[in-house]
DNA sequence: CTGAAAGCGCTTACAG
DNA sequence: CTGAAAGCGCTTACAG
């Protein structure tokens, strides 16, 4: 039976552990927390008292003390949909293994001001602020460069911030050769986000990408072959049924979400058009329903980013880690909405 | 421009407003939180200074002082299945907006063992606990209602704790029902969990319901009618694969989970059948992207059920709030996977 | 209705 | 390598 020298039913604390182990809270302070200068039998004795009581730190009263939050802010333009909600789970892992808290908040026009502008009261609450798929271009990675508060920046490729994303341009080409090479000559593309006040580099490099992998091939993109789907399932078929009352539609679709093929889909089952055959789909993301659905996507690993992510953090708030930026592996998974034209 | 008694780049504290209003912390400390006994014009006073300054108080400090964590646990088998990250978003949303802390955590037998047995460490760092699908039973039931910390179960309905839960045995009637108003006579059911350590009350319910349902029109539930989805995906298919390698496979089938009706719409496109011509299947959740491949389903609203138990939380916290069940309404959405047999 | 003061449980210069 | 002591920013009996 472990010493309780008070109630049982009360938390051990630094005090318990200092008296039992016959020496100052100080001591105990710096030996749990791994600080140099602290005698090896000393440290040893400690921990072990430490074990025996169940001692954990209040993390309140380590928090004020030593006057670090020990959390990190999160700010992403849309928290509800599955791609954020991925990136916060794999955040959230990583944070809260290391015992840090995460704070999140909308991305809107005010917060982004506050961020650029290094509002003190804002930053002085968290250590860190991890921005998901926030567009800030150069110019505004070198305001934030400035900031005393650590940033990094995720979906998007900066300079002067340690940055990760994928090579959106990469694996929208993917998405194009695949469906030019299964003999595709008219391709459609549906992206997103035109209408937001927050702007989004996402949609406009995969777009790009698209586009030039449609000219390397000699063939054009016409206006109307390009539709915003908003990103959700509902855009993604309103998109669709506009190509299908098109005089001469398009016979291959690149919708940059998966929930947005998800919608296209619907649309072509409405139509009595079969995926793959009728019209090829290929999506952006792999999100779980996409295999049960025969989606062919390319596939980002969405939850990792956001771990590498919070690592990144973690290592800046640690010292290490200089600014760079972290590639993302993108893949094209090939299943059966994507095949030869009629 | 406000006045800034400290440097700009300076949190407020509460001295900062005790001063710049004349009184003592003390009284700043009532009035920002709406304590009796606090004159009319000295509160008014506080709050347009407190406004000006932008204060507000530091949560380590005001936690430290007061011994209240305002943090609330939240317990549940899986963490990773769509329905636990909804109901969490829905506990989450309520939660920080009354400005608690969510600490989560997976529904082990261990940490269940730490609950029912009110273990103190455990209970010391938390205000209250939120469990999720987890089985109690009222034996376990009676227990947690010993604790000093306040339970909230979801999912299960229970006579000595709060709860809140979907009425089970009727969703799987009203989707039983439907079938066999369509026409049907050969129905099967897959649900899960039958391997999982932490006992689970949902799927049995939603067979017994099911089951009733046919007895009450004549009918029988044979053993080979009955599968094991693992409420995943992959589950499903392989479910929906075994009944069609059946002598006399089922003509309707339904699955206690969208997802798992995922995985059987894969297998049915595998095997070349129709859904809702060949073999109708009926979903439980309506899940985001139910609409979107025409499935019909049941549908709960799992966000709502999340905000219903952070409040219900809340208001325990609070003092208000007496002990009962909350029972959640659900609706049979019917879309094109059923339809009547061949 | 209000204030002086103790205390919450840690951390961290400072001195030894 | 270690300790005494101040301090982090609040809350809350206690006294008035």
């Amino acid at each position: 039976m472990p010493d309780q020298p008070t109630s049982g039913l009360l938390r051990a604390t630094i005090d318990d552990v200092a008296r039992e182990a016959g020496v100052s809270t100080a001591t105990v302070s710096r030996a749990l927390r791994n600080h140099p200068y602290v005698a090896d039998s000393t440290k040893q004795r400690i921990l072990q008292v430490a074990d025996q009581l169940q001692y954990v730190a209040n993390s309140n009263a380590s928090r004020l003390a030593s006057g670090q939050s020990r959390t990190i802010g999160l700010l992403a333009p849309l928290l509800t949909s599955w791609y954020t909600s991925e990136v916060v789970a794999g955040v959230e892992d990583v944070l809260a293994h290391a015992r840090f808290d995460l704070l999140i908040g909308t991305a809107n026009p005010l917060a982004r001001e506050r961020m650029f502008r290094g509002d003190a009261r804002f930053h002085q609450r968290i250590d860190g602020v991890i921005l998901v798929d926030v567009f800030c271009s150069e110019a505004g990675a070198a305001k934030l460069a400035d900031l005393e508060t650590p940033v990094v920046v995720l979906g998007e490729q900066l300079r002067s911030i340690t940055s990760v994303s994928v090579d959106n341009e990469r694996g929208a080409r993917l998405a194009a050769r695949h469906l030019i090479e299964l003999g595709h000559r008219r391709l459609a593309a549906v992206g997103g986000h035109a209408h937001m006040d927050v702007a989004h580099n996402v949609p406009t490099e995969r777009l790009r990408g698209f586009q030039s992998a449609l000219e390397a091939a000699g063939l054009k993109l016409p206006a109307q072959y390009v539709e915003d789907g908003d990103f959700t399932i509902e855009g993604g078929r309103t998109a669709m049924h506009r190509f299908l009352a098109l005089p001469k539609p398009p016979t291959a679709v690149f919708l940059m979400s998966d929930e947005m093929a998800y919608g296209a889909l619907w649309a072509l089952r409405e139509a009595g058009l079969r995926p793959g055959v009728d019209i090829s789909l290929v999506g952006f993301d792999d999100h779980p329903v996409a295999e049960s659905v025969g989606l062919t996507t390319v596939r980002q690993p969405v939850r990792e980013i956001g771990r590498l992510g919070a690592r990144l953090m973690l290592d800046t708030l640690d010292g290490f880690g200089a600014v760079m930026h972290h590639p993302i592996e993108l893949t094209l998974i090939e299943r059966e909405t994507s095949g030869p034209p009629r």
